[in-house]
DNA sequence: TATCCCATGTAACGAGTTACATGATTCT
DNA sequence: AGAATCATGTAACTCGTTACATGGGATA
């Protein structure tokens, strides 16, 4: 039912929370720490989408005042959030993320531990090869349409080009790796 | 005087602007047939985009009525919107560009003919270069704190190392058939 | 004592998305 | 005649950004 309700930003928040419990500023820290996922740490960002999950019944959110002088606010996955989250990590790759989102698309990726099915795993991974293959057919032909173009141009075709070709490897390479995986049990 | 006043996709329409004369609807269809720069064809961004360079003076609309019955309204970049459009041109990537918005990255170079010197486009996928080499130095890092980490996170990690790798030979090729433009004259 | 970091937020603003509206022209 | 396309826009909404606000605890 819902497709895509929620922003990537949300979604990543849903992914975080479903490891552990943290408060917005845990989130803070994190975005600031780790290069995976690079989103805005700002307080202005974070809180509101925090705020909004626990809207609509995504998260909880529980004043813990055990452990220090000032209260922290921390969040934690309901049944309803993780049942949003696995909804969207099931999610295919489409033409419109590889194009326009394609931090959702790995984000997604990452945070399937624990919730997908290594088969899952490497189906996601075929479907996004698929939209990629297709994507580069027409990338191709729009660069034999181009002859009349500027050498830049011409070059920043051929970045978007390699850039997808890039991502086929790796798709291969992780398929392989989580199948390694699954033969090695 | 300017760093960054004006959106990405403004900056884009300056570019085609400079060009030649477009009406917002020749915006809109160049925005759905290329796969360049990647943006929203929708009327929604596009109009009140090309307003908004207009009230600053970056773009002139004149009223064509002499191709067809309903009269086109047609923009043509101003002196003060090629200075602006040059001044932009002319900035180094950053390495918030380079995580955050490598669009704007790659269409600045797109859009560098008949307006830098090739000399000057050298130095720019050499600046650009430097931010990859340095941003893939604190990647290599993260990895090798990810030990602990699940294997799909450590390929989604894997996932950026590889495209920043892509693109440093992406570079390295531009660089070299850049110069030898410049040699074959 | 003053200043920095922890930790939480709010307010104003800007831009993009979606959806709607309009009317003319060309195609079927 | 009706449908699709050309061509221009507007309105409502949401989200993210920037900047500001607050106040406790730690450090100089």
């Amino acid at each position: 039912m819902p497709e895509t309700l929620l922003t990537t930003l949300e979604y990543a928040l849903l992914g975080l929370l479903a490891r552990k419990v943290m408060s917005g500023y845990d989130v803070h820290r994190l975005f600031i720490q780790t290069p995976l996922a690079h989103f805005s740490s700002s307080p202005g960002s974070i809180y509101p989408a925090l705020k909004r999950l626990a809207r609509r019944g995504l998260v909880t959110d529980t004043l813990d005042r055990s452990t220090e002088a000032r209260p922290r606010r921390v969040y934690s996955l309901t049944e309803a959030g993780s049942a949003a989250l696995d909804a969207w990590l099931r999610q295919p790759v489409t033409r419109e993320e590889l194009v326009r989102n394609q931090q959702a698309m790995i984000l997604r990726f990452s945070l399937v531990e624990g919730r997908l099915a290594p088969e899952e795993v490497i189906a996601y991974l075929e479907g996004y090869r698929r939209e990629v293959v297709s994507y580069l057919a027409e990338l191709g032909t729009a660069r034999d349409r181009m002859a009349g173009s500027s050498l830049y141009e011409r070059l920043a075709l051929e970045h978007g080009i390699q850039a997808y070709e890039g991502q086929i490897r790796w798709i291969d390479r992780a398929i392989s790796q989580i199948g390694e995986r699954l033969g090695g049990e």
